[in-house]
DNA sequence: TATGAATGAGCTTTCATTCAT
DNA sequence: TATGAATGAAAGCTCATTCAT
């Protein structure tokens, strides 16, 4: 195992170990031996715990940037975007529970974090569905009064909402696609102009 | 300064640091300093430092649901009673930013605690929406075919995310009465059936 | 409840703390709460947490002292005294087992508070066998040539731990009676003079 | 200095502390450093403070036993291994005056610990006392009808209670090798059949 | 690069003791 | 005398980080 592959197997054992524990509970001795490294070799790859915890974020988000990005690109109308937007994004939480969780906990977990950490990334994300907006707002589809911005968060909010939901209850009480499906029809009948 | 006075004190010394600080990065000290008590006295009323996390959330929100509750029976409208939900639940996040934070980061501090302290207190927040968007259903208002739950997570995710937002903007970007009125009148125009 | 009684219901109290948790696991405030005074209150009678053991060591040794002086007036011949002192010794262990467990385990608890506290009540109890032996030794009974303070230890130590062994056997495997008349008989077996 | 020699550093200091302090009032930090070790490193070795008392009785323990058991080889009469082992008893509490101040005081420090650690190697010690006994009573040289179980603790109360008394002297009142003797003398008088 | 033993700062919590009432 | 709420020092233990190998 060389370089590159070791900062990956670091990375992908703390998405469980943070996922699993939370920041401030995850030991990176824990993330050592789960990656199969020293705890020393931590430190040759991340500058600290927290370090670790910021590249999963940049790392995971520029993955899922690029995949949701992709699947719209195929569809034109900002309505079918909205629904495609809502519909990846619970499924991501559905397949990968780790990933949902590590991104809706931690991302929360200290104010430092959020507040000295920009998270372009997780700005990237949210200007997608901005963008969506803006789009539906210059094609006359969409209400020209409401602020983008405040909507993409609004979305976001939703889903992220939605997702821990469905990661918190044991048993599944609903199906992620039917959950998208509500979200997403509700956001186009309240987004779109002249009722 | 007399026994329920130190309570208090110790949970409105609490809000601040943990507000400032995130949980595991506050100090009891610190708390015990700003309340003016001593170390040891925390621990008096507290069974200790996650006990005062939860028994915050308890007050806090005990109060909230009151005063929502107290407001929203003067109103009759389900659609009124949602506007008028999402511009109390933005104002007070306006207007005691402290309880905002702890609200929004702590809350999701620890899976564990999210998860072990079932927060039958969160629950009832929740069911105050639940319960509105129900009534409009049963009035034939909204569509029948929504899940109040589902709705009742979305419609708390967005505000909640809002007013993160608003929160962290330090530059203060927008208004939160008129996000208020975009996301209830988004919600209510997704909402109402037969378009 | 006055005084003199408050001062007896806490050594009463400290005495089953004492030998249920062991000195250094014991809290004042479960004494205090066990005698029904206020944590406080014990600080009239006592200087400190310490002071109430070395208090409870002089009433229980001063009661036992006497009690065994008094049993031994009415024996004369010092092989039968040095009998009746060990059965009265292991027959005090087995009724006042909470007693037993105090001297025995609380004794030792601290060396700072053997070694300062020169425990003048111990000395006279470890006195009465010298004394039985001296006594052997004056009128030819036992030998010459042992010392009676060293042999007055062997004494102590015997019964102490064969009580010691009592106390800690869950099940009881043997009598005290027949373990001290096996004690004695050996002592005195050993004691006498020209074999 | 790695690791063995370590684990042998922190058990030497904490012998040296725990018989001048007495387990409860010793410091692991004291420990440490005298060890010249960092505090963290003693829990490398060590799950907690109560393990290093632990692991030292069972290493001085087993040290002993064997010590013990090769001198007793070398003698065949059970009277004179009863000696022989007062002797070395005796001896080895004057030689190690520390380790003597921490069987003596610690291994009572706790009723807890004495109950709970089941301390086989105590129990150990006390069987080579009983072993020869048995020998004595199969050989017909001692009586058949003590209990050979009560006599080992007899014997260790015995010498046990003489070095506490030796130990705590400031000025030796007399030589460990006379009371030994004394002891030794007493014991096979005492118990030697048909008198 | 890689290791993992060692470090030591720092935290929560306990509890003997005090003191205002 | 009596109370018991309040105090605050003190200590065991953890774990992120370092560094000699």
């Amino acid at each position: 195992m060389k370089g590159e592959e070791k900062y990956k197997a670091i990375l992908k054992a703390a998405k469980g170990v943070f996922a699993r524990e939370g920041f401030y509970n995850s030991k990176v001795s824990e993330i050592a031996k789960e990656a199969r490294v020293a705890d020393g070799t931590i430190y040759l790859y991340f500058k600290n715990k927290e370090d670790i915890l910021i590249s999963l974020f940049e790392e995971e988000l520029t993955r899922i940037i690029k995949l949701v990005k992709g699947e719209l690109e195929q569809v034109s109308d900002p309505r079918d975007k909205l629904r495609r937007f809502c519909d990846i994004h619970l499924n991501m939480a559905e397949e990968d529970r780790t990933l949902a969780e590590v991104i809706q906990v931690e991302l929360r977990q200290s104010n430092k974090f959020m507040r000295e950490y920009k998270n372009k990334y997780f700005l990237a994300y949210l200007k997608i569905v901005a963008d969506i907006i803006d789009e539906g707002k210059a094609s006359g589809i969409f209400d020209q009064d409401v602020r983008s911005d405040v909507v993409a968060r609004m979305v976001f909010g939703s889903l992220d909402e939605i997702s821990t939901y469905w990661v918190t209850s044991r048993r599944k009480r609903f199906d992620v696609h039917d959950a998208a499906k509500t979200v997403g029809d509700i956001l186009i009948e309240g987004l779109v102009s002249s009722h």
